[in-house]
RNA sequence: UGGGUUAUAGUGUAAAGGUAGCACACCAGAUUUUGAUUCUGUUCGUCUAGGUUCGAAUCCUAGUAACCCAACCA
């Protein structure tokens, strides 16, 4: 197992730093907006910006971008850091773009001086409308050339809180001709008298993004500075006012985001199936969230795993969810505890039983030995899958059907000699006989059985609810075709993304789940304990189904 | 009508002029007291057209397609 991992190309570009001699360790950042919760997008960034310090020499700073004080709060700082923590990373400082104001606000009056930066009375729309388009150049501000000594003072007065919201702005110098829209005179200041969540009122003057974000990465000295592709226009200014400012020069590269099929990632779509209750809130375990995901029982490992897995480019790209769930299972697969779950019962009679027996059958808890065995009690009545019988059993079919065999899991083999219809003529019991000599673990009838079903003893069973989730939109892309062609993202809800069994049995040593533990209920799918869940009524998320080459074997049929 | 970025199996990602490889998915088979897991195998790819070269995914030329850029958001 030498297999060598071939190198990304950020990885190409810091071993060539590294080698060079350029840095000795190098420093990263993931910079979050503390106004909403994380996502699988950002999942992918954490695992970027994190894993490379863990490979190479050096450390991530955790910072939040927090300029703008209307829509940031210290709730969701909490919720970001919680999510980071559960992933498995630690970060070395815990920082705020906030913490530069006073700096930002000395940067920004160097600018000044040189002449490169002024203060502007138009409205925000005469600045768009003088900004051109893409094709067209600007027109520049009539307030452009004031002269140093004026900037200086208005700037000041801005800053002491002289002037409403949006009277004045400060904006850099640069080009209203530029080709790069971004370069036409943009934003430095704009003044909101705002409350902000860490600075509370020391400021009615707020950076925008592109005065923030560079110069903090500067501040912090940050060797890679890693973003997503919609960025790359912004880096000439990243690198203008790093320039002009004469500050330690970070460099910014970048990545295309990943896509995931059958969910959509952007914080307003999400925002939206919160708001117009498509789903529980933000933690609904089918939400691409870190704490919906979470919530549904995915592993930290897995995760990452699968951000390992996809790599990292520049290129536009949709990657399988079954990717995801790949990486899910393997982990799962090896670390979750086996349990006996009846979602849809159907009474079995076993007719050559004794009246009142118990028994006491051992079974694996899993395919490591070291998870032990456990207990499970048999009786004369079991609930079992009303799907593992058939009346007329298809093809290639090796479950139950009147007259065949079958293994219960860990007990006994048994064959079906009856079953009861009701009026309506559905199955509502059906009539086995055992043999003794076909126990688990002392098998000495020479039967074979090429099924095995799990079953639940009636007399010692519990119930639970089941929440079986599916994928959330029925198209591989709900994100296509969107605004254009009046056809919206909501249109591609899948409407049986959630089935709720409210009466579900399940073995009794189901009744000590707990939270953080993860169960393979057998033949059905991975499950977690929800926070829903009261010592009275527990309730279990289905994660994710098994591999299923029986669902796939009936659809070849039609 | 401008500028920027990207094109490799169904999906994602390697190959720095020298055998187009890996993973997932798919399909086929073996094992199996989970139709799971595990194992084996098959099919399938360099955006197009020219050119350079003994040899091109890679270099050159010309096209084509997709995405991004006109928030006092980040």
């Amino acid at each position: 197992m030498s297999e060598e991992k071939s190198l990304n190309f950020l990885e190409d570009i810091i071993e060539q730093d590294l080698k060079e001699g350029k840095y000795q360790s190098i420093v990263t950042r993931f910079p979050p907006e503390p106004n909403g919760y994380l996502h699988m997008g950002h999942a992918t960034s954490i695992c970027l910006n994190f894993g490379l310090t863990k490979k190479y020499p050096g450390y991530t700073n955790l910072r939040f971008d927090d300029t703008n004080p209307l829509t940031e709060d210290t709730e969701y700082v909490e919720s970001i850091k919680a999510d980071i923590k559960w992933l498995g990373f630690e970060w070395k400082n815990e920082l705020y773009a906030s913490d530069y104001f006073e700096q930002l606000y000395q940067y920004a009056i160097t600018l000044i001086k040189k002449g490169l930066a002024y203060v502007d009375d138009l409205t925000a729309e005469e600045i768009a409308k003088l900004k051109g388009t893409p094709t067209e150049h600007g027109k520049d501000s009539p307030h452009r050339g004031r002269s140093i000594e004026e900037n200086l003072d208005l700037f000041a007065r801005m800053k002491n809180g002289e002037f409403i919201d949006g009277a004045k702005t400060l904006r850099a110098k640069i080009d209203m001709a530029h080709t790069n829209m971004l370069m036409r005179d943009p934003l430095l200041y704009r003044i909101k008298h705002a409350h902000h969540h860490r600075t509370g009122n020391d400021w009615c003057i707020y950076p925008m993004y592109d005065f923030a974000h560079g110069q903090s990465d500067s501040i912090e000295n940050i060797t890679h500075s890693i973003c997503t592709l919609e960025f790359i226009p912004h880096r000439e200014l990243y690198d203008w006012f790093i320039e002009k400012l004469e500050i330690y020069p970070s460099h910014q590269y970048e990545f295309a985001r990943r896509n995931l099929s059958y969910t959509v990632m952007s914080k307003r779509k999400l925002l939206q199936l919160v708001n117009d209750k498509h789903v529980n809130g933000w933690d609904d375990p089918r939400m691409p969230t870190i704490s919906g995901m979470r919530r549904r029982g995915f592993t930290p490992k897995s995760i990452r795993t699968f951000c390992d897995k996809v790599g990292i480019a520049k290129r536009e790209n949709i990657i399988d969810f079954s990717l995801l769930e790949f990486c899910l299972r393997e982990d799962l697969n090896n670390t979750a505890h086996r349990a006996m779950v009846v979602l849809d019962p159907i009474k079995l009679i076993i007719t050559n039983y004794e009246n009142n027996k118990v028994e006491e059958l051992p079974s694996e808890n899993g395919p490591d030995e070291n998870l032990g065995t456990r207990l499970l009690p048999f009786s004369k009545e079991l609930w079992i899958e009303r799907e593992d019988f058939m009346e007329i059993p298809a093809k290639k079919w090796f479950r139950l059907a009147p007259g065949a065999m079958v293994r219960l899991k860990s007990a006994y083999i048994i064959k079906c000699d009856n079953f009861i219809k009701d009026i309506d003529g559905n199955v509502t019991e059906i009539h086995c006989t055992y043999f003794p000599e076909s126990k688990s673990g002392s098998d000495t009838s020479g039967l074979a059985t090429k099924g095995v079903i799990h079953w639940v003893s009636v007399a010692q069973a519990l119930t639970a609810e089941v929440r079986l989730y599916d994928r959330l939109f029925k198209v591989e892309n709900p994100n296509s075709d969107s605004e254009d062609s009046g056809g919206d993202f909501k249109d591609y809800i899948n409407p049986a993304s959630l089935q709720t069994i409210t009466t579900a049995y399940i073995e009794p040593s189901l009744k000590n789940a707990t939270e953080t533990m993860r169960y393979q209920f057998i033949r059905k799918g991975y499950f977690c304990l929800d926070k829903d869940a009261t010592p009275e009524k527990l309730v279990f998320n289905r994660t994710v189904t098994l591999k299923d080459a029986w669902v796939k074997e009936t659809k070849k049929e039609g």
